[in-house]
DNA sequence: CTCGGTGCAAATGCTTTGCAATGTC
DNA sequence: GACATTGCAAAGCATTTGCACCGAG
């Protein structure tokens, strides 16, 4: 099970960085799980609550970045004043068109936008760590 | 010159769509102008101060959303908690490598992004209206 | 003279921080 | 036990807003 093995990473993670293993991670991590496409802290933060759980948002945040750290997440910028956030476990890089009128995303991969990062990085000798491609614009239903 | 047609522009679009011309647009223009590269609110803003401008920050934020309505401006968001932004009058469309070490942040142009781009849109019907490519990891000169 | 634009200060919304209490290792 | 982690509330930033005054058309 994917839950399992996301676990499983974490707590590797956590072991390797001398952090601790707290009920508290434990939760933010499945609440992550759980859910389906891009989330913002507050529906996280909702969710959690809605589940029970007594975490503080500040516990949220503090968890969020050692996701990201460890790659089960991704965090993002859709030029919002605030991030968003996806499951990266186990998922294949891609990108997204953004709609401006509903704030709709889609999701696309590329393997010819890889290659072509790639080259640019090594034109620059530039070290990849992340990237993100975001097309703003109106999605096809809005339209019409 | 590039400030006159610049302001010109900038005249033009505001005449058509109603809004005035005032001194204060005039000093954003101009200091946005003057300066190079990529520059956030703060720095502008203090630019004005020096220059001896009375701008406040609140019409500094309402000219550059002018500025970026008719073009003459881009706005980014690189992954921090503040917005910037960079002229565009006359300049071809670009995409960037920022540094996440010394902050650097290198500018590129690829038109074979820009079909690839194209055909994505196509696909999914969707109607661009801008785009950003940010390829964040380590420069050449952090990289020693 | 009308009404959009401006400055100021207060408000907002996301995120971070300080600190005492708590729970891991 | 030592000390990382937590919750809470307060603080920090960037940005927005409300409102009285000002000035372009």
């Amino acid at each position: 099970m994917e839950l399992d093995a996301a676990k499983e990473t974490f707590e590797k993670f956590l072991r390797q960085g001398g952090y601790r293993s707290t009920s508290e991670r434990s939760e933010v991590l499945e609440a992550v799980m759980k859910g389906e496409g891009h989330f913002d802290v507050d529906q996280l933060y909702i969710q959690l609550k809605a589940a029970g759980s007594k975490v503080s948002r500040a516990t949220v945040y503090n968890t969020l970045d050692l996701l990201l750290k460890c790659g089960l997440i991704s965090k993002y910028r859709f030029g919002e004043n605030h991030s968003r956030f996806e499951k990266a476990f186990g998922r294949p890089h891609h990108d997204h068109l953004i709609c401006l009128e509903c704030g709709d995303i889609i999701e696309f991969v590329s393997e010819r936008l890889a290659k072509l990062q790639a080259e640019v990085c090594k034109k620059n000798k530039f070290k990849v760590q992340s990237s993100t491609l975001q097309i703003f614009g109106i999605c096809s239903k809005c339209q019409k």
